[in-house]
DNA sequence: CGAAATCGAGAAAACGTTTTCTGGAAAGGT
DNA sequence: ACCTTTCCAGAAAACGTTTTCTCGATTTCG
């Protein structure tokens, strides 16, 4: 390793050797450790600052055993959902003095358990979010990542909290809430066929069917993007429904500026719902209603878990459970007229 | 430090030892190295696959004086603009092998200078975006930073490149539509105030002024929220403006939901502009009208510099300035009838 | 006053790699 | 056939810390 221009790292030796002590007194001195001599603490501090000493992370981790990092990985870092669940996660382990490495796997199944792998070597724990991921490689992967906690996937392992949204009872509440304003055709406009969260939803839509076996539902095949609902516009209007169930608010704001562009109105002609209660939910117009999932809390909470993992004692982990808020706004109305049939 | 369970954690040296061979020859091996008898290298895979082994990053950091993972300090990770640029980072990052460690600073400059500290001495470089850091703390701490690269901030330090948007000609070409459509009263939704962005969107206001003398502009203080946006719209009002120029995206929409609970129509009684360009802007109702800055570019530009600067030679740091692009959409409209004065 | 207990600072081992150094064997040249 | 060069595997140093261990000095107690 060529060193650059001659010695240019200061490290715990040179402080050590210009204050005049050993290098253990030097350690013991910047760890807040006590029983060492005031005149002794002093010097090496002096030393420390006028050489501008800071600690090498590599360094101290590799003696410590941890690097007071963990790894985070989701699906798409474009996603807002993503983004809460990050922050969440971010501004929790940041208040314990923990760092964050993201790895963004681009919605490619296959690159998630490598990123989930790699991020576990560097890291001390790990938060998974791979919706796509199949069941038998997740099971195989569990047990190299350790301390590591899921979301919104479940799993037997009774060593790895998890956390999920009830996104199947979510999308009952907005069915059940457009039902309750009149609406008897509806629509749902599905997500990623693969994604663990659609299937939530059409087992929910399932349940949903038995229980309204008035309402006639069918279900579009969507996306997960402002353009899935932009284009799905058209398709929707001509199934003849009043009311639609987007896969999640993006989708459902796509969707409003595609009817918006038809001029069809909203709530007027046709209710739309929404799910996560991102924070532009609030904002469209008119306002979506939706089904609020608190993904900052998932984030924190999430945090909360893998310090438990990392600590000590193994408390049982928790397999926590989410359950979404209906939202009534604005986008959702009374049906005007009552379907003919 | 408590070897939990016997010896848990696997090591190049159990490798080497059920091989049969030397540390020295696994690491070779492992590294792809030649000049390694074919039969030693198959000896250490087969050893390797059977314990399951991988290299420990941290020690592999210690003794090759890199991390492959780089820091980026951002302000707040709610901002979607500040997501944008994550992603760019992360994803152009991850091409070449690296990981990035976030840092929020929640918008306080006093973390700012902290949090890229720490990170810079965890990674092999960071990016760093700090809008609201003073001058002099910058100046300061550039030199402790140094493989770094800035983003909307400018240095004098030949050492580091940085990346900026020109948000004063941004604004100035945004304002400029607005004229073209007959606007002569503007209002500006200015953003926080000590913030670099701000004060480059209110120089190139001033230059628009004396452009256009004949254009009345007033400053309104908002903020970089839907809120801000949201609670502004009366106060809009209040001025009798035809066009806003809002401080960027968020402001526009929380503004457009504002006007539209009071049944203001846009662009029919009032034109408003956004900024930046984030995903959603194309699907408010209306469209939002907006000078396009390309985050994602900027993000990817920021790595590739960062990527110079940690490669061998010093090939001069770029300085560069992404220009904004105006995006005509649905929001701004010509004047309705000529403001009486 | 002497021996045991306490204390604190320095030496050295440990963390898990990579890489230089070294020495022995094989190969090549005269 | 002998000497030199080449080659490659293993030993050891290095990376920058923390922490155990050791040992001399000071204190305390009998």
């Amino acid at each position: 390793m060529a060193r650059k221009t001659a010695n240019r790292r200061v490290g715990i030796t040179d402080v050590a050797q210009r204050a005049g002590v050993s290098l253990a007194s030097v350690s013991r001195v910047m760890n807040g450790n006590f029983s060492v001599d005031p005149d002794i603490a002093a010097r090496v501090r002096a030393a420390a600052a006028e050489l501008n000493y800071h600690p090498n992370a590599v360094g101290r981790s590799l003696a410590l055993g941890k690097t007071d990092t963990i790894g985070i990985v989701v699906p798409d870092l474009a996603n807002p959902t993503f983004q809460g669940m990050l922050r969440g996660v971010s501004r929790a382990a940041a208040q314990d003095g923990y760092r964050v490495l993201i790895a963004d796997s681009s919605e490619v199944s296959s690159e998630e358990s490598i990123l989930a792998g790699e991020a576990r070597r560097r890291c001390d724990g790990v938060v998974l979010c791979a919706p796509r991921m199949n069941e038998a490689e997740l099971e195989a992967l569990l047990p190299s990542l350790q301390p590591l906690v899921l979301i919104n996937r479940s799993t037997a392992d009774t060593q790895t909290p998890s956390l999920v949204v009830d996104y199947g009872q979510g999308i009952q509440d907005l069915a059940a809430h457009l039902v309750e304003l009149g609406h008897t055709r509806l629509v749902f406009l599905a997500g990623p066929e693969r994604s663990a969260g659609n299937q939530a939803r059409l087992q929910g839509l399932e349940k949903f069917r038995v229980d309204h076996p008035e309402v006639e539902l069918t279900t579009l095949p969507a996306g997960s993007s402002f353009e899935a609902g932009h284009v799905s516009a058209v398709a929707v209007l001509a199934t003849g429904a009043t009311g639609v169930l987007a896969f999640n608010d993006l989708v459902a704001m796509g969707l409003l500026s595609g009817l918006h562009e038809r001029g069809v109105d909203v709530p007027g002609d046709i209710s739309v719902t929404g799910f996560d209660d991102i924070p532009f939910a609030n904002y469209t117009t008119p306002p979506l209603t939706t089904a609020a999932v608190a993904i900052n809390d998932i984030g924190e909470q999430a945090w909360h878990e893998l310090r438990q993992l990392l600590g000590d004692g193994d408390p049982e982990p928790a397999h926590t459970t989410f359950q979404p808020e209906l939202k009534r706004r604005g986008s959702t109305g009374r049906v005007k007229k009552p379907t003919l049939s």
